[in-house]
DNA sequence: TTTTGAGTTGTTCGA
DNA sequence: GTCGAACAACTCAAA
């Protein structure tokens, strides 16, 4: 009689490159893939609103995928362990199979649960999937872990390029499954609308227009970026305007697609992709990687400074409600960090340089905490993702890994001439100011009157008037955050 | 232990 | 318009 286990999905939305359903396969066993629902077992970072609504996407296309080839998906919802030992009573499943991941919150529940199913006697594997390298496989020479980026990736590329420990090489893709045998008669399923993951008022038509959420979908998009743009990328990933990116974030945080797919996705293309024209994009993975290192070996970061010098830092506290609101909303009166902040409300995702400079504008400009713009990505973004959002807004407030000097504070002005210098990306999330030339789109508060006329924008009214006077704001920031440095 | 090299993504100013 | 210098000195990682 065929052993029936249970695989229990997370973050690993797919068929392909799937070490735990393969490991069932392999071993001739009948795999019951199971999702369960816990949003209180990640808090406080519980999917957020655009998240959610790529999730239940997300989970109607691999239920489409599985029952095409025989199988089923088993939805649960609720305590996971208690949802896991009913499912192991309901199909005489006698082991439990997962992908790791590295969140803090969920690397405590998952041992405690592996722990907790091996006393029930069942046999319980976790295996690598989510990352190319485990956060523990990569550390200092003296075994510490990495704080800055270069080192921790010369390690870890040294792997990629040449094989053989350590680092291990990441091995090849696993091939998907062709064929699956059905779920056990007798196994109860929640429909997937009682997970409550779609928004109750209708605000998701932008990334309804935008995004195809899904393994099909992603691997799709690997293909048309790993034709078209992954041979530009160097040139073309820092303007906005331009599809230059792969957008793969939201697919690789749910893993609909694996880090190592993309990789040899890339090599594929050639013998020299990785080393040469791709190796840009395939520092974008080492970052992903990073990210993931210095979450798992420092997990208070989400909520606290990594420098410690930050915990009491002077952050503003006169109209800073009235400030966080207007970036938000994307009504600062700063056209590259308005459009940014539309983009991002409309379509669930933000070009990452202009990631950069609302970020930047927010903490240095506005002097309002990193941690108000983290909760705004997290609820905002399709792909947003606890290791890269913590890095990325630790990054733009100076206090986390590989800290810039201070004093690089971006210009959002200056951001917008070098990389929207025709103000496409401007026009395109800024309507109001499209008529406006090229000379002032950037910066409309210094167009003289006629010019505002001209284009039919009366600021203040059409058009928000800047909410900080960018050089003043640039001078307080660079006090406090020279300040900071001082304390030693 | 000490030393040394190096550090994602910038801006401004003055020649 | 373009270029180099200044912006500081600190931390990390490895030899």
């Amino acid at each position: 009689m065929t052993e029936t286990v249970i695989v229990w999905l997370r973050r690993d939305l797919r068929l392909a490159d799937h070490p735990a359903l393969h490991l069932a396969l392999a071993r001739g066993e009948r795999p019951v893939p199971l999702y369960i629902h816990a949003p209180l077992e990640e808090s406080p970072w519980a999917p957020g609103a655009a998240s959610r609504w790529w999730l239940h996407h997300s989970l109607a296309s691999l239920d489409l995928g599985l029952r095409a080839r025989g199988g089923g998906l088993v939805l649960g919802r609720g305590d996971s362990l208690a949802t896991l030992r009913a499912v192991v009573r309901a199909t005489g499943a006698q082991a439990v199979y997962w992908n790791r991941l590295y969140d803090p919150a969920l690397t405590a529940r998952d041992s405690r649960i592996k722990q907790a199913l091996r006393a029930d006697g069942l046999r319980c594997e976790s295996l690598k999937a989510h990352l190319l390298y485990e956060p523990w496989e990569l550390a200092t020479g003296a075994a510490e872990p990495y704080r800055v980026f270069t080192a921790f990736w010369r390690k870890a590329a040294a792997g990629l390029a040449a094989p053989g420990p350590p680092p291990p090489p990441p091995l090849a893709p696993l091939p998907a499954p062709e064929a699956l045998p059905a779920l056990p008669s007798g196994v109860a399923s929640v429909p997937l609308d009682s997970l409550g993951l779609l928004p109750r008022i209708p605000w998701d038509g932008g990334l309804t227009a935008t995004w195809t959420p899904g393994e099909p979908a992603a691997l799709t998009r690997l293909e048309q970026f790993l034709a078209q743009a992954a041979s530009t990328y160097a040139q073309r990933r820092d303007l906005p305007s331009v599809a230059g990116t792969s957008r793969l974030s939201p697919h690789l945080h749910l893993g609909e697609i694996s880090a190592r797919q993309v990789l040899w996705g890339l090599m594929r293309c050639g013998p020299d992709m990785l080393t040469g024209i791709a190796e840009p994009f395939v520092r974008e993975l080492g970052w992903r990687e990073f990210a993931h290192h210095l979450l798992y070996h420092f997990p208070r970061t989400p909520e606290e400074p990594l420098d410690g010098r930050f915990a009491a830092f002077p952050w503003r506290t006169e109209r800073a409600d009235a400030l966080l609101c207007a970036w938000q909303r994307g009504h600062t009166g700063i056209p590259l960090v308005d459009a940014g902040m539309r983009e991002l409300w409309h379509t669930g995702w933000m070009h990452n340089r202009v990631r950069m400079v609302v970020a930047a504008f927010l903490t240095k400009h506005l002097r309002l905490p990193w941690q108000a713009g983290a909760r705004w990505f997290w609820d905002t973004l399709v792909d947003a993702d606890l290791a890269a959002n913590t890095l990325g807004w630790q990054w733009s407030a100076g206090c986390g890994a590989d800290a810039a000097p201070y004093f690089r504070i971006f210009n959002p002005v200056r951001q917008g001439e070098r990389f929207d210098p025709r103000g496409d990306y401007v026009r395109r999330w800024c309507p109001e100011l499209a008529a406006l030339a090229d000379r002032w789109i950037h910066q409309p508060w210094a167009a003289p009157a006629q010019v505002l006329e001209g284009a039919g924008i009366r600021l203040g009214q059409d058009y928000p008037a800047p909410v900080v006077d960018l050089a003043q704001s640039r001078q307080e920031a660079l006090a406090a955050w020279s300040q900071v440095k001082a304390l030693g």
